[in-house]
Parts: C-alpha cells; structure tokens; sequence
DNA sequence: AACCCCGGCAACCGCCCCGTG
DNA sequence: ACACGGGGCGGTTGCCGGGGT
C-alpha cells in the first residue's frame, strides 16, 4: 500500500524560511510547545507542511543552536565519531552540544571530508585510499576493526533510545520546560520536548573502556607528550597535565557534569602537530604502516552483537573468547567496566577487550605496523602484545589527527 | 561589467522506525 | 498481527554569494 504524505502539500510553501514565518514559529511553540508537528503549522497559522516547520526548528530556531564556524576541538570529534559511528549524523551530534546533525552532515561534506579525500584518506573508512586498494582481504579487516567499536557504539545507542523512550513517557511536557527555561539541556538532535537522558553518556563505555585498556599505555608513555594524547575541557582538569590518554577515572563526574556545559570529550592529539612540520604529518610509508598496524585483524573474530540478547538494561557480547553482558543503565566508568567484566581478570581485560576492538589474536601478525617506528611517539614497537595494539590504535586516531590539523601538502607524500 | 564556476548551507525528500489502536 | 500516523534520520537538491576570468 502507498505511504500518505506527510501532509497536504497543496498550496504550502516551500523554500527558504522568511523572517515573519520564523517569527510566527518561534512565538507559537514559545507559547504552546510543538505538540504534534503535523497539526502545527495551521495552528500557528502558517503555509508550510509540518515536517518543514520541524526542520526548521531543530535546525534553525531553537534557542541552544550554536552557529558559525567550528573550532579545531569540533572537527577533531566529528572525525574521531565519523570513523566510529560513519554517517550517523544525529549520534555524532549527540557529543556536539549545540550543534544539529544537519549541521555536522554538511560541515563533513562540505569541509573534512574534502580535507581527508585531498589528504589520501578514505572519508568512510578513514584509511588511506592506497592502503585499501592493497588487497580486498585487508580492506575487509580494516573495516572490521571498526565495526567492533561501532557495535558497541550502537548497543549502547540503541539501548539508550529505548531509556529515552521510557523517560520520554514520565517527562513532563515540553511547555513546562521552555517556561522553565532548560534551553541548553537537550541532546542536539532531540526535541525540546524529549528529556535528557545524558547524551554525554553515549560514550562511556569506549571512554571507559579506552580508560582501561590504555591505562598499561600511560605507565610506559606518559613522559612523551610528542606520542600522546591529552584529554581537554572538563576531563583536562582531571588529567595530570601528562596524561597522555584519558584515563577516566572520573568519568561519572565529567559525563554528568556535561549538561549545558561542554559535554563532549575531546581527545586532542598533542604530537607534533601544531606549528611544527616535523613529524606532524606522516609521509606515505609510515602512515601506511601505522595502518596496516591498525588495521591487522581476523574478521574471524569479529564479536557479535547479539541484538536479542540485549534486554534494556543491558548489553551483550560475544566474542570469540567470551561473553560479556555489561549494565546500560549506568554511567561507564574504567572502574565500573572493571567490575561489571568481572567474567574477565584484570589481568586480560585489556587483551580480551584489544582482541574485541582489533582482532588480532588471529594471525597475531603486526609486525608490518609494529615493526616501524611511527614518527609520532617512536616508543615503542614489539610483537603485537596488548599494548602494541593500544599503541597501533593510539597511532591511527593521531594519524588522523596530525593529518587534519597539518593538511600542509609539502609535509605530505601522498601528494 | 558580465558571465561563469564553485563552495557553502538551508531545506526538501524519501525511507525507516516506533508507538498506538 | 497488522495498519497507520508521527517523527527521526540520512541523502540529496537547489539557491545564493563570492571569487575568478
């Protein structure tokens, strides 16, 4: 059966929004909320199809828009949730408080995209182009590695949707809140009308996670802050100032404390990348090899995600090694990682969750990205233990990074 | 000055998911 | 179980302004 239109749409107006028609919008839902989008625009006595009046206000009106350009730490976490999360626009504006998928999604296409694409980069596997052509079976590895994250990632979505949802059914109305003021509480790609259910808390498990399985990293890398990767906004006051991977052990505090404020954690890769040209940007070969380190996995490993095995308060994983189940309904911490893997020993958290994110365990070769010293720590290189992997990760976000932030082409070999 | 090209961005479109009856 | 409506999401379009010729 054919799908009704969203609306009538004869003699309704289209095109570019007039002063007056934002005018009458934003008064009416000041005064009555939204309620039902459909109904709306008759009530608030305008021209326009619902759904446009909708658009026009997530993405325009509402008053905890921010606009203009984006700052460095923006960019740096569009990319870093752009290869996690790939176009999942309304997800990756859930860490970017104050700005709309709409927004994000052209700002990546109409900028960073292009910056990866002339840079050699893959803007949807965020690998270089000439790295994938190597062989089909690599580039189905590589795309494997971050499928393990955005598994999680979006375990963790989904079981948070359905916590909106619940929470959605005890808030109160959305008139009540725009009276109140609670303008720069929603998620960015909510409704006002939706509660907050902590967007800030969409990535606790990989914050927390890269808490734990990292934390070996900072013992042995803390002192080179050419390699590392500082933590800013509000977790930077929680760092030692040379920490080089976040370690959140107050993750609970930073995440709630996001609300209205700069919820986002921003991982800013401090190696040489600014105002020096040296080692800021890798030439072609390391780069290449730092990949191939990242990209080593075993598609044979690949965790699945059980998808009916989730219950609402729950995730569940299976890897090739173990199941897990972690709680939804909590903050992530390192800590509560820790104590709800209990299934695991500390001892091989950090190599069961290395295994779940690379899968490497498999043909366990590395020594094409471990075998050469990456110019951005040029600490150590091994034989694809954990921290190897950590260090390989480590070296693909600042890849991408020291890339981004030095798009200088003389630096580049690739061009 | 006129024209063309291109980049940026607001807005639209169609599909999908979810809740409800 | 199914149909339907509402809303969300991602892809795409098309307008507009600035720069180049």
């Amino acid at each position: 059966m054919g799908r009704s239109p969203c609306c009538d749409k004869v003699g309704l107006k289209k095109g570019p929004w007039t002063p007056e028609e934002d005018q009458k919008l934003l008064a009416y839902i000041e005064e009555h909320g939204h309620g039902s989008w459909r109904a709306l625009p008759a009530k608030a006595g305008l021209q326009r199809c619902g759904k446009s009046c909708r658009l026009r206000w997530t993405n325009y009106l509402r008053p905890d828009i921010k606009r203009g350009k984006f700052t460095l730490q923006e960019e740096q976490t569009i990319i870093q949730l752009h290869a996690l999360l790939g176009n999942r626009w309304s997800a990756i504006a859930t860490h970017l408080p104050k700005r709309t998928d709409n927004e994000i999604k052209n700002y990546w296409n109409t900028h960073l995209k292009k910056r990866l694409v002339k840079m050699g980069i893959d803007p949807v596997t965020h690998k270089p182009k000439n790295d994938a052509l190597l062989s089909n079976d690599g580039q189905s590895k590589n795309a494997a590695n971050l499928s393990h994250m955005a598994q999680w990632e979006s375990a963790r979505l989904e079981a948070e949707a359905r916590l909106a949802r619940q929470s959605k059914l005890r808030s109160s109305s959305f008139h009540s809140s725009i009276t109140s003021q609670e303008f720069t509480a929603p998620s960015p790609s909510s409704p006002l009308s939706k509660p907050v259910v902590g967007p800030t808390r969409c990535l606790d498990v990989l914050k927390a996670w890269n808490g734990v399985w990292t934390k070996p990293m900072n013992d042995v890398s803390v002192a080179n802050a050419s390699a590392g990767i500082s933590v800013t906004g509000l977790a930077r006051d929680l760092e030692s100032p040379t920490s080089t991977l976040g370690y959140f052990e107050n993750a609970q505090h930073i995440s709630t404390s996001g609300i209205g404020g700069n919820s986002t954690i921003l991982y800013e890769f401090v190696g040489n990348s600014s105002g020096s040209s040296e080692g800021g940007i890798m030439n072609n070969e390391e780069s290449e090899e730092d990949w191939k380190g990242f990209g080593n996995s075993s598609t044979g490993h690949l965790p699945e995600y059980n998808k009916d095995g989730i219950n609402e308060n729950s995730l569940s994983f299976t890897s090739g090694l173990q199941d897990l189940t972690l709680p939804m309904d909590t903050t992530w911490t390192a800590e509560s990682l820790r104590s709800n893997t209990d299934q695991i020993s500390p001892a091989n958290f950090v190599e069961t969750f290395t295994d779940l994110l690379l899968s490497n365990s498999g043909d366990g070769d590395l020594s094409e990205g471990g075998g050469t010293e990456s110019d951005n720590g040029g600490e150590g290189s091994g034989s694809g233990n954990a921290s190897e992997n950590c260090e390989d990760n480590k070296n693909y976000w600042n890849s991408i990074f020291n890339l981004v932030n030095n798009p200088s082409p003389s630096d580049s070999a690739m061009f």
